[in-house]
DNA sequence: CACTGCGATGTAAACGTTTACAATTATATA
DNA sequence: TATATAATTGTAAACGTTTACATCGCAGTG
């Protein structure tokens, strides 16, 4: 590998030009500057980052942890992250968590031994104590779908509650009295604050909360297949199910279609997070926006203006969830549950758990006003 | 930031002491190496990764570039290098080439600056020469997706052709003959392989081939939407279609669902690459596994092999595909040709494009033999 | 012509590690 | 006790940049 000094030489200047040149730090003649880019163009040089980041005390890097970049909530996010690292003249170092909390830790101190620009932390594993030490010691990390108060101005965050509020809700307005709510069995803020929004929407209208009519798993398609297997298997009735995030909603429909359940007609269903997926769901899911690219971009701008000790710039906008209508929700129709008398006994091929459900949805509908 | 010498300091040792006790790379007394490791928590002290490149001439990071990490394709692909490249003890960077020639240059001179200790490229828009040249450049760079016949035995590659031959190849089987194909309109190896099947499996079955039932557009979901809408505007019978991938596969079963074309009664689809999405398709979609968590692994660990000269380890594996039967596809039926000879005008709502289609679909089943 | 000021260039000291080599200390052996 | 050997530790020179400071040459001015 070539170094400033063979391109010094060959240009016959001294590194010092060499480097002016090529970061276009100061004037420099014409004529040195023609002849740096011919040796550079022949020796096929470039600048060796490394050793420029510690000359300069700046990694141009922005590190940045998710669970699982294939997950398509943290692609998109990843995607964003890139875009405005790349705006900054910064690379994007990415590191996943993979739901392990060794990995987690890995990851973080992996990136704090790059000396990064800026850290974009989402952590699902670690204790807030634990981060708390960490953003102390970094002054541009910035967390992701975390709130932790004592840091709030470096919390990149929507209202979770409000956003499941307003899914909820909808479902109530559109006539729904036995609603599930399929959760994520992470302890983190978001899923409690999900669920804190459901609970709020339920009482808002005076409806009860059923624990026979929770459950939570993990939020990926595998766990809403699980939990939505679970849910059947329970042999209670609802007319509409709110989930976590649109992943999990997908498992679940894929569920109800193989059991014939029917969407929105026997069952309405609404996400979290408007992915791609919910448009090409069938029927298109209903969900609430997540602004995660916005928020991606919003992350990595925060933790190189906290980098730059710029505090003016540093103020992160306000995120925005909203509800988005699908063909996914309709209001719960009794004729349909009549149609199903005639079909209670098991069907081919049917499992019990859905013989119970049907029941259950026959009996639900009998004791209708 | 406190350095290594600080921590030699306040343990009381030489920072060659230090150094080998945090890189366990040499024998030191019980008594030294606690007391290092005391003074390092007691700093908060992390090696400076760069520093630690620099002198090592080893940087212990792995590059990759791609289109779009949000693309789902490429998130697994992302995923599973960052696994294999956390396995070797490296860290990734990410770059995103965004479908623009310049903003992939930019990704591939980013990652050279970085003196990676390996290079994952996936190019869309850069020339073979061009490629080349930094292939010769760069003995640990590595192509994905690319087949550049000089530089084989690193590139990391499916049999496209042998894929969407098998897929069209299925749908013949099943008795379809008008079949579709909507590929991908930018002009690299995989498209064209994928067409080159599709061609392929016409001609090994007899099959005319019919320019007007190609179409191509960008491999998305908005791609595919466009595709499919443009598709059924010429008002030609198919009662299959073969596409380049996945998403497209579900933005054309999008467009179908809504204008009432039922899949995979009226249409049968199949796709490419196997994604999650293929399974939360409804119907769930056939199509062509893609090992792509294994081709980027393999990547990274021929990469890292290359890095070192260990030219043993270093063949590629084969990568197999495979078809994966799913409900897109089923064996075109003349009763429900039939049944819509009495909607022939158009719907409520319905296009004139899509009533043209519904009359060449008729058409097509009355000069059935 | 001497002097000032300025622009272009060069020199060399950082930056924070690793590691070859030298030096020191401890242990075993005669 | 002296010596040989092994184990541990320390010193200092890399690694490839950036940049403060010094130097040089030259144009403009009095």
């Amino acid at each position: 590998m070539p170094t400033i000094r063979d391109v010094a030489k060959l240009a016959g200047v001294s590194v010092a030009t060499v480097s002016r040149v090529l970061n276009s730090s100061s004037k420099v003649s014409e004529q040195a500057r023609t002849a740096v880019l011919k040796a550079q163009r022949e020796l096929d040089f470039h600048l060796n980052a490394n050793a420029r980041t510690l000359a300069r005390k700046d990694s141009e890097i922005i590190g940045v942890t998710v669970s699982d970049v294939s997950d398509p909530y943290f692609g998109c996010m990843v995607r964003a992250c890139e875009n405005a690292a790349h705006a900054l003249g910064c690379s994007l170092l990415v590191c996943q968590g993979l739901h392990e909390a060794e990995r987690e830790i890995a990851a973080i101190e992996n990136l704090l031994s790059h000396h990064c620009r800026g850290m974009i932390v989402h952590a699902l594993t670690i204790s807030d104590e634990k981060l708390c030490d960490y953003m102390r010691r970094v002054p541009s990390m910035v967390l992701i779908n975390r709130q932790i108060d004592a840091f709030a101005e470096r919390c990149v965050n929507i209202d979770n509650e409000k956003g499941e509020f307003l899914a909820v809700n909808q479902l109530i307005n559109c006539g729904h009295r036995a609603i599930a709510y399929v959760g994520s069995s992470h302890s983190i803020a978001d899923a409690k604050q999900r669920l804190a929004g459901y609970r709020k929407a339920l009482q808002a209208h005076q409806l009860p909360l059923s624990p026979a009519l929770m459950v939570a798993d993990e939020p990926s398609l595998e766990g809403g297949i699980r939990a939505a297997r679970e849910l059947l298997s329970r042999g209670i009735y609802f007319s509409a199910v709110a989930v976590y995030n649109d992943t999990m909603a997908a498992g679940l429909m894929a569920v109800l279609l193989e059991k014939g359940i029917a969407v929105p007609q026997d069952i309405s269903v609404v996400g979290f997070d408007d992915l791609m997926l919910a448009r090409c769901l069938n029927p298109p899911l209903s969900t609430i926006t997540n602004p995660v690219e916005e928020m991606g971009e919003a992350a990595v701008r925060l933790a190189s203006s906290l980098y730059h000790h710029d505090h003016q710039a540093a103020a992160l906008p306000n995120f925005e969830v909203r509800f988005v209508q699908r063909r996914s929700i309709v209001a719960p129709s009794a004729t349909r549950w009549l149609d199903r008398q005639n079909s209670l006994t098991p069907l081919d091929g049917e499992s019990k758990a859905t013989a119970a459900f049907r029941r259950a949805q026959a009996l639900a509908d009998k004791s209708r006003p």
